[in-house]
DNA sequence: CTGAAAGCGCTAACAA
DNA sequence: TTGTTAGCGCTTTCAG
């Protein structure tokens, strides 16, 4: 930073240039014999002050690194600039691509992110749902944990806020989420249309409002496709790649192994897919297997993973742009709204009639309506 | 929030019981017939306070629904609880990892994250630090851009800070990062070992700190095994999945094309593999392949991905303890610190000896030193 | 067109 | 043990 010679007021004690004590609107106002109110409205562009001084000040404040101090502003009563997101996992694709979209939304407005993760964990959440509040951001988007504690719930509701993917009533907050069951219910039909019988599922907790949607979703494909759900086997736990290995383990050790699974979460897939590979499972010869989420490595995975895809960018685009016009229109909806995403079930290689004997069979049909 | 019956101060109008204007410590104090100074020094668990007192107002904070304005005290003098972390993107497997740990980090010590993606572009980046130092925050933790602004730099300078990954030496920051040079070189060692001529290297920039000393480590492989580097080919462009896919192409389509690659960034990576897979290229059969990085995902690609995998979890926890025990403790060493985190490679299925002819050869060469 | 002054909510120095 | 008060840096009346 190259000190400026203009030396009108070089009297006054450490004017600013003292180089590490952050430069105020006082500072600038003593360098060029103003008032920091004046300061302040040239700055503010405000039409009372002659373009005389503003240039004058906005070079001054320029070569002087004055940055306005965004917390006096705050505490004069405007609100910050900090949108609160508060989401369980950062590793796991679905939320890098939503953290990813929202960012640049906020970044288009002048808006900031603070990041918090909760790793699915309701004590950790009211925690920094807190933290948000004292920070006093300017709203919070969350995806709620299964069952937030109820000063969590107070707190977010004292504040513009709104959920992605996971719908909590409670939370009596805008929603933007995907059709969870009816794409669970197309992805167990693809399987059923199949021939398959002994379909599994392995999912969330059905505490989850996603969970619940979904298992609800893989029910109904048997009722609608009028096939014994006796046959139906269910896996649910914690949405993590461990469980999701655990639980495809257990099925493939078990008497009658199920001939497909389908997956209700990115990061059990993951973990389904792990155990698959480590145990060198026959796919889709001896199981089908149908996916959850997209990341691009799906597709890659032997012939590329049927999966159940869905827009998570876009979706999470509307409910930046959206919560971002709320937030400056102050203006708020009597009735939560809420906007659903639709999902699609992308067939690649996975999935296949299942073998007539219980052995590895020569069989491996080609399908390919949807084929990407 | 149940409302407490205590109506001793039903007199005092609006005494915080009105739901929606934020509860301050002086209605706190107010509700209590106490001072402000009490409140404050009975939260801060001041000595000085009588026990009795301490608990009669947490009682009533809880109750209350208080909570402290972070802007004001920061506003005193206290810098905030807020720490920028500066990264170009939060999709990449690599960042979303050092995002989750460091937010893991921050949160066990009170701070928390703002998330600034810069995308690697310069003018964004100056935008977010400008906006971070606006907001007070404590410090910064960065991956710079290649080629920072002036402003930009002048102002991380001004602030705690540290730098991940890439290192910037106008920065005079405290780095961690991974040993580029060497992996690179270890890396392409062993494609000249298995005996490769036509290796071809495809990465970032020359004009990143990680990107010059990749591709340096290459080009030193080349001559620590006393092979002539005319037979080197380098794609060097953004560290991209479209570059990636891109130069990939190109390499395939040039007269004679390299019997092995080796890639310097994840999302090179990604968009190599996208083109190997599209065109259905005998991967090691007819090219022999190392990836850089390695997400999970890495070893389902083919027969397993031979790439060169760090420990970036680790690298950014130790980052993150480091830089938030400068912050509490304020001690500056003089010369910047540098840490560096080693690599290692992992040999799995994609790479073998080069074939004799330049058609599909049947050999198939199992290699298997560190196989995992 | 510009200046003076009040006040946002909190902490810490000074009183009692 | 508790109360009073000044002041952090900014915006925003109200006065010139």
């Amino acid at each position: 930073m190259k000190k400026t010679g203009h030396s009108q007021q070089m009297l006054t004690f450490a004017s600013a240039a003292k180089g590490d004590a952050t430069v105020t609107a006082q500072a600038v106002a003593r360098h060029l014999g103003l008032s920091v109110s004046t300061i302040g409205r040239a700055l503010a562009d405000d039409p009372r002050i002659s373009p005389a001084t503003k240039t004058r000040v906005r070079e001054a404040a320029e070569s002087l690194g004055y940055v306005a101090n965004e917390a006096a502003r705050v505490m004069r009563g405007g609100s910050s600039k900090l949108v609160g997101l508060v989401l369980p996992d950062i590793r796991n694709d679905f939320y890098a691509t939503i953290a990813q979209a929202l960012s640049a939304c906020c970044d288009r407005e002048g808006y900031r992110l603070a990041l918090c993760i909760t790793e699915d964990d309701r004590e950790l959440e009211a925690r920094q749902v807190k933290e948000l509040v004292a920070a006093r951001v300017a709203g919070i988007i969350v995806v709620p944990t299964a069952n937030p504690r109820r000063e969590a719930l107070a707190m977010l509701c004292s504040l513009p806020r709104v959920q992605l993917l996971r719908n909590l009533p409670a939370l009596s907050a805008d929603w933007f989420g995907i059709d969870d069951e009816h794409c669970m219910q197309a992805g167990t039909r693809h399987l059923l249309d199949l021939g398959h019988r002994r379909v599994a599922y392995i999912g969330g907790e059905p505490s989850l409002p996603t969970g619940a949607a979904r298992v609800s979703g893989f029910r109904a494909a048997f009722r609608g496709a009028g096939v014994d759900p006796a046959s139906a086997v269910e896996e649910l736990g914690s949405t993590t790649v461990a469980f999701g290995a655990q639980a495809a383990a257990r099925l493939l050790a078990c008497g009658t192994p199920p001939t497909a699974i389908i997956t209700g979460s990115v990061q059990v897939t993951l973990g389904v897919l792990e155990t698959l590979h480590a145990r060198k499972v026959a796919v889709p010869d001896q199981l089908s297997i149908v996916g959850f989420g997209d990341p691009s490595w799906f597709k890659w995975w032997r012939e590329g993973l049927t999966t159940l895809q869905m827009p998570i960018e876009e979706l999470a685009t509307a409910c930046g742009l959206w919560f971002l016009n709320r937030l400056r229109s102050k203006s708020v909806g009597q009735r939560p709204h809420a906007s659903i995403t639709r999902a699609s079930l992308v067939i690649r290689g996975t999935t296949a009639p299942p073998a007539k004997t219980s052995s590895i069979t020569m069989a491996r049909v080609a399908i390919g309506t949807t084929k990407r």
